[in-house]
DNA sequence: TAAATACGTAACCGAAAAGTTACGTATTTT
DNA sequence: AAAATACGTAACTTTTCGGTTACGTATTTA
């Protein structure tokens, strides 16, 4: 039972119910219809998800109310950040350095 | 058979593979030396691996050289980064907003 | 209070993952 | 030419994964 954020996200479905919770709380029901795999199937992958940390569970009565936790992703950044450099030192073409000099900027206004 | 970059990354000795080749370029055996697992089983990850295009092959005569290819995570890069908004400039509850605005104010009570 | 609802969970299943050993083959070394 | 090396791959085993159905339980609705 490993249960890490890279082996959570490695499932399509997963990434799905991820997307749909990064817009709005839901309950485990409203995560399911957007499925067409059984409600048990999808309590599974939010389970999984809860226990790695990716979302939080709110129950209010008969109910559960699922909440993404999307700051835990940044481990997933900081391990594909850390290799950023091997691949953006070596490019082929000077349009694509520009393009990539952009987004780089685009990146850090975001992050400050 | 499911080879994308992000079920690739999942595993624990792929990431380590990975780091691996990010700093030079390693012959599989080259590779298989830093592992306790059989020569066979690196084997195969590294063909997950190529199979989805984080490490790219050049054989030598018996021996094959094994490089990472990093532009690849990308697609990782991008998928979680369509998502730093939400924990970066958004809260998750208007409790933990309160909740954040009372920490810091008995912070500032205990300072005066 | 009876019925409907919103779940969790157990038991089970097939497929895929991750490892092993055994063996084949091309290339290099001696 | 023979031996050693550097692999790939097949066959097999054990776990894990992702799904199902069936059922139990607490809460809400009628």
């Amino acid at each position: 039972m490993r249960r890490d954020v890279f082996q959570a996200i490695a499932d399509p479905r997963r990434r799905a119910i991820l997307s749909l919770l990064a817009l709005q709380t839901l309950t485990l029901n409203g995560v399911a219809v957007h499925f067409k795999i059984s409600r048990p199937a999808i309590s599974k992958h939010v389970k999984i998800l809860t226990e790695c940390g990716l979302i939080k569970i709110e129950q209010k009565g008969r109910e559960r109310f699922c909440t993404a936790q999307l700051q835990k992703l940044d481990e997933v950044s900081d391990w594909v950040e850390q290799y950023r450099r091997f691949w953006e030192t070596k490019l082929d073409s000077l349009e694509e350095y520009l393009a990539e000099l952009q987004k780089k900027e685009k990146k850090n206004d975001r992050k400050k």
